[in-house]
This record gives C-alpha cells, structure tokens and sequence, in this order.
DNA sequence: CGGCAGTTTGACAAGTCTCAATGGGGGTGG
DNA sequence: CCACCCCCATTGAGACTTGTCAAACTGCCG
C-alpha cells in the first residue's frame, strides 16, 4: 500500500474528527512508514522511544531478560497504537507476526505535537489506559495462575480481540506459534501445548492446524480461567 | 490535615502550571477525600472507575483470582496517581499499607475535566505511559524470572523510588509485609523469605527489624536481577 | 513484660521445566 | 498440482524450582 494511503488510515482511527489540516500535516511530515515480513523486528535497540501505529498485520512486543529469556508483553492488531520504550531494565523490540505495515513516529515528537489538539491528548490516554489495563489482567496471570488458568484466560482475551461467531460457536485464527503465546504467559512451548491438548479432551476447544481455534464452550472456558469479577 | 490543604496537594502535584481558577474549582467540586488506615480498603468493589492521588503514606493495588489468590498489581507512594478499573475479569481494590490521605475522583469526570486544559491530559498521559512502563517491567519478572531474580529487581526498583542514600550504601524502609511483596512478585511468604536470607548470605543486602533494608552491593543486586538493557 | 502476628526455617509434594523423540502442517520447488 | 522436506507441534520421562504444611522464632505493640 503506497504511503499516504497508509497514513490515512492511521488519521482516520487515531486522529480526532474534526483536527486542524495544520496538526494533520505535521503529524504527516513526522511519521515514518515500515512494512515488516513475519519474524521482522523493525525497531530493533534504536536507542529512541517509539509510537508505532499497527495499519495492518499484528505484531508483538517482546522484552529480553538475560540468558536469552524472552517475554511477550502485548500483542497488537490492525488499529493499535504501541508505545517502544527504550531506555528501562529490559530491552525491548516490536516483531511482526505477519507481514505487517506500520506507521510509527518518535515519542517526542509525537506528544508534543499531540498537545496541540486537545481531543488528540485524549485519545492516546484512554488507548494507554486500556494498554495498561491489559498489561495489569496479564500480570495477575503470569503471578497467580496455573497452566491452565493462563491458557484457558489467554483464549478467552483473544477471542474478545479477534475472535468471530460462527453457528453458535467462537472461531479465530490466532497468527502467534506455541513459542509465543508461551513467552507471553510466562510458560515453554511443551506446557502450553499440553494444557491445549487438555483443553481439547475437555471438549472446551478444538484445533484445526496451527494456527485455528474454535471455541466449543466459552462460559467453560471462563470458568476455568480463574477470574473473579468485581463486585460479585 | 484538612480537606482543602490535602486538594491543594494534588493540585501542585498534578494540575499544570497556570491552570486556570474555573478548572482548578471544578476539580476541586469533584473531588473526594478520605483518610485510610494501614490495611484499610477505601474503594473495594463500588462499581465505578476511581482515579485516586495519594496525598500521604502508601498503598497497594490488588487483583482478587478465583480462590482466594491475590496478585498485587502495582504499589504507590505519596504523589502518586492511580487508576482503579471496576469492570474487568478481575476485582481490584486499592489497598493502605501505612495510614494514607487520598484525594479521589470519579474516572469519568476527571478525564472530562483534564480536556479543558490541555496541559492537564498531557500530564495524566504521561504518568499512565509511566504506569505502563512499570507494569511491563513487572510482567517480564512474573513472567521469566527465578523467584531470586525477582526480589532483586523489586528492591533494585523499590530503591529507586523510595531509597535514600546512607554512607555509600542504600537505605529504605519498606511499607509492605513479606506477603505483600510475594503477592507482587508471584510468589509465597516463605519463598519470600527464603531468598530474602540467600540475598543475606550473599552479603548483598542487610536487613533490620521487618521493615529496614539496607543495600550493601547495588550493582551486585543488579547483577542478580536478570536485567538485559538496551542497546547492549 | 507478655502475647501475637509476622517471619524464618525445615521437610515433603506438586507443577512446570528440561531433554528427547515422534508426528504433522504447510510452504517450496519441481 | 503434487510431493517432499523442514519446522513446528505434540507426547513422554525425569529433574528441579517453588508451593504446601508444620513448627520455632522474633520483632512489635499494648
């Protein structure tokens, strides 16, 4: 997709209606364009914190502990906005998941030219306040569930973001490996694959090749993912 | 300490610079106070989105998982602003380590508010990008550390937010019980405690009473955190 | 000074990781 | 379009970190 056309779409899902041709043009003459093939890590220790917008693909962002531990911190679909830290304890690198076209900017420039349009301000807190609401459910995950929980609670989030009815049942087609969805839940590739294998017997799932997913029974499913809402 | 002089508190903390007189009121006619004991919870489960400032003391972040567990999401000290969701898959409640005074608003008419100014969402924003931050950094540790590594990060981090210098070592008081901190990293009392004796065997840190701490070897701390920076 | 909650330490159990081998999908090249 | 091959996923056996249960200890508050 030729350039413009992909800064469009990054106007028309983050930019507020209504925003100034001048704050659009300068957000324009800002922003940079990438298109990634799968396993691509485009932004790669740059040393500059990033904002990337996801115009089409997915992506994860992955942070590095020693010895090679890796783990997936969020995933990201066609209209997410990630921010790419670059200086903290960890680092941090954005990898596309499927070929992927992505916009991003670098921070500083982009908040500062955020501030000139109120609505703008806005819209990128309520995505970080939903960033960090995802990130906090991941942390009760990874500290206080079993295999199972985190599978099961995995699942269900997923079908939130990407899943589709179909009858009367969820389907999705999940674009990360086993070696993903095990970096993001703190678990190995074996353990995530037999918690799917039980998860199967259990008759709550089915699998169809690598990567589909049809979700036979999502109130089991939830049952088994260890949540416990407010104010029950 | 009385109400007005507790708002004033937040205001310099976190109203910008020349706010105007009409947005500093409407803040302050939307904001509620309370004064929590240590071990109080002042929002448990009422059903609506909260942004509370602690104007004094400390508090705790806590998600409740199916069967009792409890994931500690994030800790705050004086200054600090906290997002306290209603509706998600886990119920939270902020929770006083010491006594504390809050400063605390309905979500949705604080970010109504913050729009007026601009300066004022820029500030939000960039304190929940700062949240976020942290909440990644914890995923990785929940997620891929030894229960070892873990402490280490949590006292190299707990250091920088509350450490004071003493001699050429670190000293800190740390607000939150052994619990308290195996809830945050995922981890049992006795976990807890038994690295909490390894670190002292190692000579890395000396402990005081439940609550002292003292850091003989920072960079050995570091060390030990499985920490990987940047552009390494 | 006494009681109690929180902490430390120990022995054992369990869940997950590691190492290893087999099986299957899907992409590539003929 | 089909077949082959490689990589990913699955399954199994054994090891190890951490959790569980229990008991002794200690700092802290009344």
């Amino acid at each position: 997709m030729a350039f413009p056309e992909l800064f469009e779409r990054f106007a028309v899902e983050v930019l507020p209606l209504g925003v100034s041709d001048g704050t659009h043009l300068r957000f324009q003459s800002v922003a940079r364009f990438v298109t990634a093939r799968a396993g691509d890590a485009p932004f790669r220790g740059n040393g500059k914190d990033q904002i990337a917008f996801v115009a089409s693909g997915s992506t994860k962002l992955v942070a590095q502990a020693s010895q090679g531990r890796e783990q997936v911190v969020a995933f990201h679909f066609a209209g997410d906005l990630v921010s790419i830290p670059s200086s903290t304890a960890h680092a941090y690198s954005l990898c596309a998941l499927e070929d992927c076209e992505l916009v991003y900017f670098p921070a500083d420039k982009f908040l500062a030219l955020a501030q000139e349009e109120s609505g703008m301000v806005a819209e990128v807190l309520t995505r970080a306040l939903r960033a960090l609401e995802r990130c906090r459910e991941k942390t009760v995950a990874l500290g206080r569930k079993t295999a199972q929980e985190k599978l099961a609670s995995f699942l269900v989030t997923m079908n939130d973001r990407v899943g589709a009815v179909e009858g009367n049942q969820q389907e999705m087609s999940l674009p990360m490996s086993r070696k993903d969805i095990g970096d993001s839940l703190g678990l190995t590739i074996e353990t995530v694959s037999r918690q799917f294998s039980e998860l199967r017997s259990l008759g709550l799932i089915e699998t169809q090749g690598r990567s589909g997913i049809r979700l036979l029974d999502l109130e089991g499913l939830k049952a088994r993912a260890g949540h416990v809402l407010a104010a029950a």
